[in-house]
DNA sequence: TTGTAATTGAAAAATATTATCATTTAATAA
DNA sequence: TTATTAAATGATAATATTTTTCAATTACAA
């Protein structure tokens, strides 16, 4: 079993959120599936069997579940966000998530990992992304928290 | 110069995309900065200069761009998509492109990396996505181009 | 120069996300 | 249990973002 309720809800308290049936229910709504889905998607799922919770408390849910890493956001190309249970001269990024400065760097290889996963999977990879979040050096004297 | 108006036209046209003033002044307004700039700040600085350039062409032109590797993409966190010049138990993830389908994996450790990073930008680092884009085995056999 | 497929811009449409605010409720402690 | 209260909810509206449409224009190969 990969999800468990008294865990998500006892990390909710933990963090001064409460544990409210609508946020059972997304949970898990999202646990139930090996799919990423979308808010939409999710919203969708939640309101079959739930019609009375809104689509805008789904995203204040994900925003919530995915910030205390009970669910895992991730980033599909076109439409930016799913969430899954969590269980050239090439560069790479650090972003400052207050600013939105941009740091690149380069000289990180990948090309041994994704020949292992291209053998383990199967997948044809074509492409990568990796970034790191933080915040820059002027920011961590700015920002409270 | 990071930045060559013969390469991006070259590029362009050898996958049989037309060398637009458009396309040339979106690319020039890019690589005339080090920041990483939403579509709606491409547009406006773009639209300072040239105030006949619609929306809906940068955002056209971003998307060729991108996938011909001449401009780079980025995910930054909340709001989506931004570009710059080309030059739990936690795991990653492995996405097919065509199907959507995801693949966790994990084992792959990043904290070295984190580390220098850390040390030589001043970033106090809080996260990081890594994730490989890419065909799965089924759609490998499905998908033309 | 000409022909033609690609591109463009304006507008509208479709999507996606966030803000507001009156009402309800989970959690704490009397 | 009951009362208290800060947090959460849902309906709605407001924004923001992205895509579609289509007639007019244009790059560029022939
Ligand atoms: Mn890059
Ligand atoms: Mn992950
Ligand atoms: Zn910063
Ligand atoms: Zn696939």
């Amino acid at each position: 079993m990969r999800f468990s309720e008294k865990k998500t809800a006892t990390i909710l308290r933990q963090h001064g959120y409460k544990f409210t049936p609508q946020r059972r229910v997304v949970t898990q709504t999202i646990a139930s599936t090996q799919d990423h889905l979308t808010p939409a998607a999710i919203y969708e799922k939640v309101h079959q069997e739930h019609p009375n919770i809104g689509l805008v408390t789904v995203y204040r849910t994900l925003d919530i579940l995915a910030k205390l890493g009970l669910i895992c956001e991730l980033h599909a190309g076109g439409s930016c966000h799913s969430y899954t249970t969590s269980a050239s001269e090439h560069h790479h990024h650090l972003i400052c998530s207050n600013c939105g400065k941009v740091v690149d760097f380069s000289g990180y290889d990948l090309s041994e990992l994704k020949q292992r996963l291209s053998l383990e999977t199967g997948f044809e990879i074509e492409d990568h992304l990796l970034e790191f979040i933080g915040l820059c050096q002027a920011c961590q004297k700015e920002v409270i928290r």
